[in-house]
DNA sequence: ACATTTCGTTGTGTAAACACAACATATGAT
DNA sequence: ATCATATGTTGTGTTTACACAACGAAATGT
């Protein structure tokens, strides 16, 4: 299994999958497929999303279930 | 066409295809078909091989060719 | 001289990442 | 009520990343 935050991204900016995976060259459903963990992405389609949301790829996709943003929100010290 | 240094850690840590095949999961001969570029690792390959070498992917694996370590030393003022 | 290791390459088979079409449901706007 | 948009899901087909076996060539060690 490999974790993902597309979809934590994805509402942040208010980007649909359709927008997407226009944005990164595939269709919809394989967004969504990523989305709910059904198949793992290409390195090259995982630097592509990366890139688009300005992350690193190990922000993005993990082995390990990710963190809360709340807890990293308080780990960061985020005051706001 | 995906560039990448694999064979460069390689090199660098002396270790063979063979041994780099072990620790990763994989096929020797996979090893070799990434490092001549003729076919492109999933994101989990690319991972582990960038968690082997301690490096991150983007220092591993580029759509764009590899600048020669020897300019990076220069551009990092490495004066050893 | 021989054995071992490493590397390069090629062939065959399989599993999985995709493309694409299709359909259901929910929500929001008009 | 209707239309559009977003999402969730399923089915079929193609491409390709792999596993594995096999072989040749070069370097190294004995």
């Amino acid at each position: 299994m490999l974790y993902n935050r597309i979809a934590l991204f994805r509402a942040e900016r208010g980007i649909s999958r359709k927008a997407l995976a226009e944005s990164v060259g595939v269709n919809p459903q394989t967004i969504g497929y990523l989305e709910r963990g059904d198949y793992k992405p290409s390195l090259e389609l995982a630097m592509k999303i990366a890139a688009e949301f300005d992350v690193a790829i190990e922000h993005l996709f993990s082995f390990k279930p990710f963190e809360p943003v709340a807890a990293v929100l308080r780990r960061a010290g985020d005051s706001a």
